[in-house]
DNA sequence: GTCTATACTACGATAGAC
DNA sequence: GTCTATCGTAGTATAGAC
């Protein structure tokens, strides 16, 4: 932290990341801008670039670390919730709300259209595992069935989890003065209430 | 229609908003904007200016059709859905899905934060009007509950309904080559799932 | 690796001509 | 009621100094 003439990160590139995270919490993707970043850090808005090729790399990178964290995020939830694979199932929808209302960077982030042509293997591998995870969940969840079926079911299950999250960013339910754990807990219950039994 | 030196509508304003209807379905609200919506008109970007104070004068006017349009929707659907409550209600998620996937002017728009505090009374008549109707579905399907359940019945409804609507916006169901009435009818099915019995 | 400076683009909004 | 022209702001990205 010795302060020289120059601004000097340890890790500008991480730090990017970081704050992007921050950004994103706070303004969600519309208003997201490499420029706003650089300001918030306190570096020159040129900076970014010395790390990332162009916008959509940096959030590239933030796609891939948000996979990555949501996944762990929703795998605990789901071994907290227990043994049974509806409830835990259920549990990744919570797990959805609580992250994305933390860090900004749900569905709309991770599967942006705008990265859709972006060459990026770790945020490919990360997207995918995410995915699978999610699967897996939906396959064990209510007994066995065909694989669209499950990937119905798992699609759905993002869909709720989705849908709260968005409207709750949005600011529909600031009426009734929820919390995200509030939510999370209704995304929860709408998600059990979609597994067949 | 006859051309004169200078470009001439005969009703510019709703031009403005109909054209605003088709460029929220193309691009969204992310990049909406009161210049391209005159590009598309073939008007200068000042023209707009004289019929909306600004650019949220315009998408307030824009929410209050959509408003009003999708609550005829929602009603058109829930009556072709014939007597059984539940059924009618599980059928206004069908209704949003394929209202909000032709126009793009969804929760995101008629809700929108940016709106928040701009005065329109029209806009306030029509999104009121609009929870009115999904209040008086939900109210009805699955027999007399208190009335926070009600609202929490409607709120998981349009949660669902805006989340694969979402989702479908946003290109997550593209490999599937998923079309607007299979969504629907996906989101039929979930909000079905979600009424209690 | 970060800076300053700059070119370019786009949007929101206004002034004044017609 | 629409035009042209313009200002101010903000973002993306690059060039070249240090």
């Amino acid at each position: 932290m010795s302060p020289g003439r120059s601004y000097h990160h340890g890790d500008l590139r991480a730090a990017l990341i970081e704050a992007s995270f921050e950004l994103l919490a706070e303004c969600g993707l519309r208003r997201f801008s490499v420029a706003e970043v650089a300001r918030r850090l306190g570096v020159s808005s040129a900076a970014p670039y010395r790390h990332f090729a162009d916008r959509r790399q940096l959030l590239s990178a933030v796609s891939t670390a948000a996979a990555r964290d949501l996944r762990t995020a929703i795998e605990a939830a789901a071994d907290a919730a227990g043994d049974d694979p509806a409830a835990r199932l259920a549990a990744s929808a919570g797990a959805y709300v609580r992250y994305v209302g933390r860090t900004g960077a749900g569905i709309q982030v991770i599967y942006a259209a705008e990265l859709y042509d972006v060459a990026d293997d770790a945020r490919r591998e990360q997207t995918r595992a995410l995915m699978t995870t999610m699967l897996d969940l939906a396959g064990a969840a209510g007994g066995a069935r065909t694989y669209p079926e499950v990937v119905l079911l798992a699609e759905a299950t993002i869909a709720v989890a989705h849908g709260y999250t968005s409207l709750f960013a949005d600011g529909f339910f600031a009426r009734n003065s929820s919390t995200v754990d509030d939510i999370a807990a209704r995304a929860v219950e709408a998600a059990g209430a979609l597994i067949p039994h």
